[in-house]
DNA sequence: CTAATAGTGTCTATGAGACAGTATATA
DNA sequence: TATATACTGTCTCATAGACACTATTAG
């Protein structure tokens, strides 16, 4: 897609051509059980994959049959990887209106074995209730969601066992580096429940100390108390509500504590 | 690249596959201006760039020619883009064991008016030493350094300006957010040849105050002072060396100060 | 000597971290 | 009343940030 130094015009017809560019979406939720009245969820990360069928709808034997995998499709030249994966993910779930964010291309040569095949990589967070919704919807026997502790031993599909280790901790680091936690809470929430989304992804001492984490939830710059608003959701006693607000982060390891 | 929920087997040839796959390079590079003896450098963040010709090996009219883009070229069904783009920086520039860093995929339809080309954008950080030498031994008319701070008013080919821009707001936060400024260093540097790399992406106030600075970089973890090792590179008194030592840097906005 | 860079001494304010204690509502 | 969660009081210690000061060497 250039000139080089020697001025040469390039062909494109000269060059092999892939077999195929394709999206990927590694669909996060998490899921969060209420274990009794008055107490704070226990949250858990989870990963929403497929199950390939065994044959194909002319009763060929499906490649990579049975095994798990990731939702997605292919790109036409109409669109950005991103937006088929947008499109994608609302064909296969039914699920609009959700932050999708790029992180990654599988190009290793041999990955599927139908070719010479790109597939971008993109992760979404979705709230749970979305969905329970359309699962409850279908037959889905071939929908399920997994604990991301569990994906060990599940047969995956093609490199996507390589694709969703990279998509955890690409996930991992935007909750705990950007305000991304934010998708996965109501629009106010307690410190309780940003606390338990935050849990999923890391055990840091100073956000699993209750008391620290209560106070230091007051001091984020990015955080505001919802004046006077307050829920029982989590405890009997009447508790603080907080809401995102848009502010800039900037760190540097060289400013930063350590 | 998989089947969905309905158990359809894709074939390949029923879909519109790309017409190229590139993979572009930004190479960064730090100039460090002596501006006199016994003082820190001067440095400059800047891109090198290549210029396209006008006419193609046959007297063709070139597509963007004249125009200034970065170094790239297609990748082959036998690697990937990484690989692709550190073969090509070799081949254009002939430099190599360069660290390589992909940050993107640009695939807008029309971005390349030669049809369906969708390239992987990478950024590579090179010591000034191994550019001036390559740029030495060649006619190099048409490779050029650029600060990164004159660009604006640069025509550049395709859709370059915006991955020239993505690159940079990469790199920027790469070199305050992990410790790539070592890619930019002697392997023992003084603390205001560090300042003097960070200083080129941020204006940081704790940073930009010398003893302040000065102070903090004793005890971040992942810098060493090496032991009796001193210079007078940059000041006529004997300065202390330090090292990049390997230390996992975890940091999350909700843990850090304000 | 001067000039320039590289530090150190010291004070203040802030906040992290730990621990104990208090507050409020439900059952 | 007991219990669980949500908070506050208070202490100690580390360090960021500011400012003044000292140290070293070439020329």
């Amino acid at each position: 897609m250039k000139s080089n130094k020697e001025g040469n015009h390039y062909d494109v017809s000269r060059y092999r051509t892939p077999d195929g560019y394709t999206s990927d979406i590694a669909v996060f939720t998490i899921t969060s059980e209420v274990t009794k009245a008055y107490a704070p969820p226990k949250m858990e990360l989870k990963l929403m994959l497929i199950k390939r069928a065994a044959h194909d709808t002319e009763g060929n034997p499906n490649i990579e049959a049975s095994k798990w995998a990731l939702p997605g499709g292919f790109v036409t030249p109409e669109e950005t990887a991103f937006e088929a994966a947008i499109r994608e993910l609302e064909e296969e779930t039914g699920i609009g209106g959700i932050q999708l964010k790029h992180f990654g291309v599988y190009d290793r040569p041999g990955r599927d074995p139908r070719g010479w095949i790109i597939s971008n990589a993109h992760y979404a967070i979705v709230p749970e209730q979305k969905l329970s919704d359309r699962k409850a919807s279908d037959d889905a026997a071939d929908v399920e969601l997994f604990s991301v502790r569990e994906l060990d031993e599940l047969p995956l599909a093609f490199d996507h066992k390589q694709i969703i280790e990279e998509a955890i901790a690409h996930i991992s680091r935007d909750l705990l580096q950007t305000t991304a936690a934010e998708q996965f809470l109501p629009e106010l929430f307690t410190y309780s429940e940003l606390q338990a989304v935050l849990l999923t992804v890391t055990d840091d001492k100073a956000i699993r100390n209750d008391q620290a984490f209560a106070r230091k939830i007051k001091s984020l710059p990015f955080i505001e108390a919802a004046k006077g608003q307050k829920t029982q959701r989590t405890s009997k006693l009447p508790t603080q509500l907080y809401r995102f607000i848009d502010a800039e982060i900037k760190q540097s390891i060289y400013t930063a504590r350590h």
